[in-house]
DNA sequence: CCGGATCCTTGTCGATACTG
DNA sequence: CAGTATCGACAAGGATCCGG
């Protein structure tokens, strides 16, 4: 814990509530993106991704995702160096989610955002 | 435009990344949400819900929420006094992801929060 | 080199008081 | 009732530094 010092506070009982309580900000559902995508993946790799996460922010998104079980180490006992990490079952389980985000997107913010491409 | 001076920048061609530069935050879903369950919605009503959003943020994403043409006045020309907002055929798309999301929230999140109830 | 931690600046959030 | 003004707290961003 260095940034979130167990940082579990819910604005409501609500579901979707909840589900924005920890995955919203502009950055959790993107790392959930590339691994889905590109499977397993270690902290340069998420760096490399275009929308140029910064180091600290990466750091503390990894420890929150870690924490809620959604990732883990692909190697749990191996030090952290080329120590990749990979969606679980709950991680994995969110692709709904980016599928009717990025349906939507391509449907109704294409006036707004010309360059779009469809599903990367 | 008072907080939001016409912030419209893509960090990625990516859709995904395009939705949550829209909707990647803690508030814009979830006035969604009200409008999905109570249908059109004052501004009051709006701070009645339970999370409880303070009212220049309830401004500033209700104003964003516009311009995106997410949302609109149910009477576009009468002044804003008791005029809800509603739902755009952009906006009502937004149902599919809140399900996901309630849906993955109920299924994943309930170990880290007991209280949570199932679809508000 | 890789995976961070630290420092510092900038921006956004959130509470409350206030206004048309 | 529907916002706006203000201000403090805190999170994000960027650069750099450090241990293995």
């Amino acid at each position: 814990m260095t940034q979130n010092n167990g940082n579990l506070e819910w604005r409501s009982p609500c579901p979707v509530s909840s589900a924005l309580d920890v995955l919203g900000d502009k950055w959790s559902l993107l790392l959930i993106r590339d691994l889905i995508i590109h499977g397993p993946r270690t902290y340069s790799q998420f760096l490399e991704a275009p929308e140029h996460i910064s180091t600290n922010i990466l750091a503390s998104r990894l420890e929150l995702l870690t924490c809620l079980k959604l990732i883990e180490r692909v190697n749990p006992d191996a030090p952290s160096r080329n120590n990749a990490y990979h969606l679980t079952e709950s991680g994995a389980a969110l692709r709904p989610i980016l599928e009717a985000m990025g349906k939507w997107a391509g449907a109704h913010l294409s006036d707004f955002h010309a360059d779009m491409v469809r599903m990367p």
